[in-house]
DNA sequence: GTCTATAGCCTGATAGAC
DNA sequence: GTCTATCAGGCTATAGAC
């Protein structure tokens, strides 16, 4: 259903804008001060015109965390795409995901802290979430397979303390520096040393197959 | 001036029950829904009678983070008063000052957060926050100088290190495991890695004056 | 899908009586 | 320090005309 019918299109267009809107205006006034009300002025209609498209408020959050959710969730794995496997291809998803998160931080802070009392996002917004740790899971794996991580770094508890190291990025700068770029903020710039701390905790083991760093236990690589 | 008469008790008396009923309607509503109107309702007056104890609505915000600041930092530095100097002070104060986090929750989010868009703490209610990140620096310092940690941890960017560590631990936490206690969480409870993380990445240094450990043998420097 | 009208709340803040 | 009265709005949501 929902084909692309002149209709159905500008439909889409029209809720497109008002979670733009509904964007901005959390950007304004915080998260929680988003208003069903603002977004229609802002809009140019009136409020009740807005229950055509969300049938409550707590529908549209929904709906921004699910987007919100997969968007960031996009970012993350475009990232990743342009690098070597492992440990490089999860630096450059976590980087991008920061650049994504310093650039929409009202959505960052919907997607990350529980500022809604009473919202809880369904099963399907959530989703994305869960697909995010999978990556997180497999791209952790890699880099295990590779040799470039110990194996417990792709256990439940590496990507737990992996999640706690980016958590905590995020939100200090956020907090903190919300107006410094990830490159400069005076916790994001500290990224390299973030991921140099969790490969220390779990470093390669002696006899894997690391590939990026053959200089370090020489052996003859068998070419297979 | 404010000395101890009976009606200047009272008053220090009342202005004490609406702060904690004022916890009290964060926790029930999210930070950005406190309202004076609530507050008023729950202590039995009515809402013109508050404005004889705060004059406005971000003064009592204002109110709540300085007291919350300072109440973390007691916590925190009576947390380290038991334990030996250096990290395991600093340790055990950063675990008392988690559960007392996982207690006070909005209070923490209010601390740690910037949920409420148009308030900025006050230079004297921030003076605990500054105290608190001097008492940081100091029992870092301290470590270094008894040899359980090297010299770059009590620099700039091991404290933001060490901060960013301790926020994603509780960030997390909050925003994914709320109900669970600090000793249990599937976050916090992961306090000693996260300690160990650090202490890893700055190494006590050769020749140093290691009461703690004089047996351990002698690290790679972290790369960089 | 837009509107008006309205219900039924809510809010922060002030003036001024007692 | 408490109150009433009031200002000057705000909000979500629904009913129903067009």
């Amino acid at each position: 259903m929902a084909l692309g019918t002149r209709r159905e299109l500008r439909r889409r267009e029209t809720v497109e804008e008002i979670l733009a809107i509904a964007i901005d205006v959390m950007a304004d006034d915080g998260v929680a001060g988003l208003s069903l009300s603002e977004v229609a002025r802002r809009l140019g209609i009136k409020p009740p015109s807005l229950y055509k498209y969300f049938p409550s408020r707590l529908a549209l959050y929904d709906r921004l965390f699910a987007d919100g959710q997969q968007r960031y969730l996009e970012v993350f794995r475009g990232g990743a795409a342009g690098a070597d496997p492992g440990l490089p291809a999860l630096i450059a998803a976590v980087e991008a995901g920061g650049r994504w998160a310093m650039d929409n931080q009202a959505l960052t802070q919907l997607l990350f802290w529980r500022p809604i009392p009473g919202f809880e996002p369904s099963a399907e917004a959530f989703a994305p979430s869960v697909a995010m740790l999978d990556e997180v899971r497999r791209m952790l794996a890699d880099a295990a397979r590779l040799g470039q991580l110990g194996p417990g770094a792709a256990a439940e508890e590496g990507v737990a303390l992996f999640s706690i190291l980016v958590a905590g990025m995020f939100s200090q700068q956020l907090a903190n520096g919300p107006h410094e770029s990830f490159a400069d903020g005076r916790f994001t710039r500290l990224a390299p040393q973030i991921f140099a701390m969790f490969r220390q905790h779990y470093p390669p083991t002696e006899g894997s197959d690391d590939r990026r760093h053959p200089h370090r236990a020489a052996q003859p690589s068998p070419s297979r």
